[in-house]
DNA sequence: CCTTGATTTCACGATTTTTTTATAAAAGTA
DNA sequence: TACTTTTATAAAAAAATCGTGAAATCAAGG
């Protein structure tokens, strides 16, 4: 699952309500939500969609939760998927069955919307700083510092706005390649969002105003590289 | 504790499901479990038991984590155990209070099974246990002193409640670093509390009104750092 | 129960960033 | 050179984000 792509959940639930509410709330916070309304169809529809969550209720006609997760446990391509169950107190599966069967996690109703949504964002957020992947950039004379989202030039502190620095950042990241402006913005915008592929010069422009010329280059009828040399 | 035998925790929780994913887990890794559900238990069983890591729940009812933590620490046999405390929040008891108790570790909740499993068994393999807390940082004009909750800043003494506190001072703690509404909410308030993002601006804000706009800056779309010059 | 202060939510406007649009300049091609 | 294509630049439009004041809610202490 890459930076920038959206996250996808898949919300399988036999009380439409409850699938809409869910539904309602995960798209609100910016996630790509799919739905079904019982296990075997939540196993077809995980197959195709390839979710990054599923939220499963436990009690479903034809296939129940439990069931249903053991088979996309199956799954190899599925194998990195959380699942969380959805349980109503004292149902007939013990939380422990629910973990046995390879759930990661499991949240009794009534649900709570913003009470999910911050567990599941938790599932994805960075685990700490320190693991985090390097984040410092020393390329020519720059310091390009993710943590600080700031430039260093020879001891000068440069700030960028979070896309011309996500660019740039980016095209040092991978020195001495050229990307064209589609995978530009496939990259740093995600490939979910419309903008036209000019907005990658003029993103382009900003950032050599600031830090100068000398290290972007033009790559005619390709795209940009971070230029080395 | 011996090579052979396996490691034995007791699991001191309130609520059953806690206790129980944390059982399932720690079983699965060859772990020994006992568990409790409120304090006076916990202290009776550790006595039976003689475990060899205490989880313990804080905030519980009967008696809380901490008093129990004491009275465990009374009994000679349970002096080498080790005690991790389970809070659900940063804010309810500082990290202070819990190791001045004699705890020897704490994580937050939710727990995150895998990354519990590793700490446990991170405390046997180091011998030196209790890495000092600071209570104070000294940064650019400021002295932020936790024990105190108290600013000093070029002989002045500045109060702030205890979520402006906490703000500086995690910022403080991590100078230069840029921290996002929903990472700073999870530092901070805790996982299980659901507060707005827009919460931190204000409570960013009050900071900046209390001591000062040069310290606290802000990274549009990203989100809020402790400046150094 | 009342008061005070802390915390959280909300809404609006100001500001900045991002995107689009239009035009000029540059580069490539015949 | 004339023509086409591509990129740079500037300026306008649109969108997003943040700061602010104020109200609402919550908590602690008297």
């Amino acid at each position: 699952m890459s930076e920038k792509q959206k996250i996808k959940v898949l919300v399988v639930d036999d009380e439409p309500d409850i699938v809409e509410i869910l539904k309602y709330n995960l798209q609100k916070e910016g996630y790509e939500v799919a739905t079904a309304e019982d296990g075997i169809k939540a196993v077809k529809t995980a197959t195709k969609f390839q979710p990054d969550v599923i939220l499963l209720d436990i009690m479903m006609p034809n296939q129940d939760g439990v069931e249903t997760c053991l088979q996309i446990r199956q799954i190899p391509e599925l194998k990195n998927t959380f699942i969380i169950f959805l349980t109503a107190r004292m149902e007939e599966y013990s939380e422990v069955a629910a973990f046995d069967v390879g759930a990661d996690d499991y949240i009794t109703k009534p649900i709570k919307p913003r009470a999910l949504m911050s567990r599941i964002s938790a599932l994805f957020r960075r685990e700490s700083k320190k693991e985090q992947e390097q984040t410092q950039i020393k390329i020519k004379d720059l310091t390009i510092d993710r943590g600080s989202y700031t430039i260093d030039k020879s001891g000068k502190t440069i700030t960028l706005p979070k896309k011309e620095f996500e660019l740039l950042y980016f095209l040092a990241k991978n020195p001495n390649m050229v990307f064209g402006r589609d995978e530009l913005l496939h990259n740093i915008w995600g490939s979910d969002v419309f903008v036209l592929a000019r907005t990658v010069d003029v993103h382009i422009r900003k950032v050599r105003e600031k830090i100068g010329e000398d290290y972007i280059s033009t790559v005619k009828g390709v795209g940009y590289k971070f230029d080395l040399g």
